[in-house]
RNA sequence: GCGCCUGUAGCUCAGUUGGAUAGAGCAUUAGCUUCCGAAGCUAAAGGUCAGAAGUUCAAAUCUUCUCAGGCGCUCCA
């Protein structure tokens, strides 16, 4: 009756439909549907595979001992072979199943041909994910790294989910930080601008950029100086066509350095075209029509808790202003708005929801991840981040220290909310400090052992021949993995997966070192089970964007 | 002063919708190699879940307050 069934919860479903089937029996509950709940037992100190909490739920409006009620609803469970019920104090209703049962697990993965066709939305939508953003000054330096992962990473799990994701980078290539990147590399040519400043960008990129410059001067054949471009009105083509090649020339190597890391936008999108399509000063005349705008020393604001500037004295635009326009087209193109912020902007969240508000928006749409800062250490050191002086170490020297598998891992393996201490000894680690390295391990065993019994699918596997403890223990992580990926990819907790993939490699490598598989009295189904561990694994990292090594 | 995040073992961190005796790794200590990769495994030890009160049959988890750390509160970007 219940063969095949345990992977695809129907176990679950049926001690659960047993369990509402004796409620209205014995104690007449019409709403027993409602609030019966069969949850896997988590607790190492008890040995069963599910239980139930109804018997103390239900103890105040029945009036009778929970222990009591338990055995009452146990006493009228009609039991198979497959599991046993029994009752614990206070009142848990423990259900075991019997471990051939189990087992069939195994099969159920290695026959399944989406591992995560559980996490697949019923209803698709369309979602934009805006992340990374940096201003384009200077290059990606770690200290962008964790975001950029983490967004990534929430697009996939989007996109697994089955809805339509639109990777965006948001490029302000427009106001003042990049008027004084414009000095910065000008002032390289020509030591008299900006001369004595503490204010420019700093860094061998720079020199780098200068050098372009030059050499695009010379061949747009300009016979002029550079401090004349900067200077003179009549030279503002010249003065904009350089700030193209400065902007562009940051772009192309931001864009080179994240797809280094996989990541690939599928838009940039340019701050400067919504001043140049005037969608900036049409968010500004909507804003007034709500009457939420306010004159005060010459500026306009918005009327929030406090005023927010819009329009500085000096006529000038601020970046709220801009991102409420990016965020308005946004909010009409897309089902669903995510942008990944650096935890720094928190203070930033409230005001952009309460502009969109005013504009007419369903903010509902709109979700800001708040990204902690994760600190790099070399060992006890710590690793300088300022972006001053352009002391920072550049997220290419990060791949290339530790490469992408590590990077991905590291940066996954926290939660977004937590401070994340990033160890590059331990990254490059190759033992079992290293968490990546230990989980790849896990996979590149058993693909060893795989390749010394190819012809194992000749044997049939043996629900009942999987029966040592270390066996059943790895059987019930192989039924967690549904779970997981549920927990994982419909939150959007990318640690959870890094968790369980770690966990199963510890269980592996323990059976591994303890049970001897190649022997001359084979037992195939141990071959079978670490087939579909080796498959888990595979799968689990891929959702993580790790490689999953058939040898090391 | 106001706001957001955090506080769990010596260190770095998990902990699902509130469930049973609190979970890993590192570090420490003691062990394990004729044999599938020791790039590994086993065990011991380690806890006032920052503190207090509240809600609940049940709180690391929810509420309030206090303390501590990080960050943000510019006509900055």
């Amino acid at each position: 009756m219940l063969t095949q069934l345990i992977y695809t919860k129907k176990m679950r479903d049926y001690i659960k439909r047993e369990i509402i089937r004796v409620l209205i029996e014995v104690y007449d509950l019409s709403e027993a549907e409602d609030i019966v709940e069969i949850q896997k037992t988590s607790s190492k100190h008890v040995t069963s595979d599910y239980y139930t909490n109804i018997a103390m739920k239900l103890a105040k409006t029945l009036g009778e001992k929970p222990l009591l009620i338990a055995e009452k609803i146990v006493s009228s469970i009609i039991t198979d072979t497959n599991y046993k019920v029994w009752v614990a104090k206070p009142g848990y209703i423990n259900f075991t199943l019997h471990q051939s049962q189990k087992n069939n697990v195994v099969l159920e993965i290695i026959k399944s041909e989406d591992l995560l066709a559980g996490v697949k939305t019923s209803e698709a939508r369309n979602i934009i994910v805006e992340f990374v953003s940096a201003n384009p000054t200077g290059p990606l330096h770690v200290g962008h790294g964790r975001g950029a992962i983490y967004g990534n990473i929430i697009s996939k799990y989007l996109e697994i989910q089955g809805h339509k994701v639109h990777k965006e980078y948001y490029v302000n290539d427009f106001g003042n930080q990049i008027n004084k990147l414009v000095i910065s590399v000008f002032s390289r040519i020509d030591g008299t601008i900006a001369h004595g400043s503490s204010d420019l960008y700093e860094g061998d990129y720079i020199n780098d950029i200068s050098k372009k410059i030059q050499q695009f001067i010379k061949n747009e054949g300009w016979d002029i100086s550079i401090k004349k471009i900067l200077e003179n009105n009549e030279h503002s083509k010249k003065l904009e066509a350089c700030k193209k090649v400065i902007v562009s020339s940051i772009l192309e190597n931001i864009r080179d350095s994240l797809s280094k890391l996989g990541i690939i936008f599928d838009n940039w999108f340019s701050e400067s075209m919504l001043f140049e399509n005037n969608l900036v000063d049409n968010i500004i005349a909507r804003l007034r029509e709500t009457g939420k705008t306010i004159k005060k020393d010459g500026a306009l604001m918005f009327n929030d808790d406090e005023p927010r500037v819009l329009i500085k004295s000096n006529g000038e635009f601020t970046y709220f202003a801009s991102d409420l326009a990016y965020h308005d087209r946004k909010m009409k193109k897309f089902d669903k708005v995510i942008n990944i912020w650096g935890a720094d902007h928190h203070g930033y969240v409230k005001r952009i929801y309460k502009g969109l508000e005013s504009l007419g928006h369903d903010v509902g749409k709109l979700d800001i991840h708040l990204i902690q800062f994760a600190n790099l250490y070399r060992g006890k050191k710590k690793v300088s981040m300022s972006t001053r002086k352009g002391e920072f170490v550049e997220l290419d020297t990060l791949l290339q220290e530790i490469g992408i598998d590590a990077i991905n891992y590291f940066y996954l393996m926290r939660s977004k909310d937590q401070h994340l201490d990033f160890d590059l000894e331990v990254a490059v680690s190759s033992n079992k400090n290293n968490p990546v390295y230990y989980i790849q391990y896990a996979h590149a065993r058993i693909e060893k052992i795989l390749s010394q019994v190819p012809e194992y699918n000749k044997y049939e596997f043996d629900y009942d021949n999987l029966t040592k403890k270390q066996e059943g223990d790895l059987v019930d992580k192989l039924i967690n993995f549904s779970d997981t990926c549920k927990k994982s990819i419909i939150n959007l907790k990318p640690q959870i997966m890094t968790n369980y993939l770690y966990d199963l490699s510890q269980l592996f490598h323990g059976y591994y070192a303890n049970e001897r598989i190649i022997k001359d009295d084979m037992n195939y189904s141990q071959v079978y089970l670490l087939v579909a561990i080796q498959k888990v694994i595979k799968c689990g990292l891929e959702t993580i964007n790790i490689e999953a090594p058939r040898k090391m």
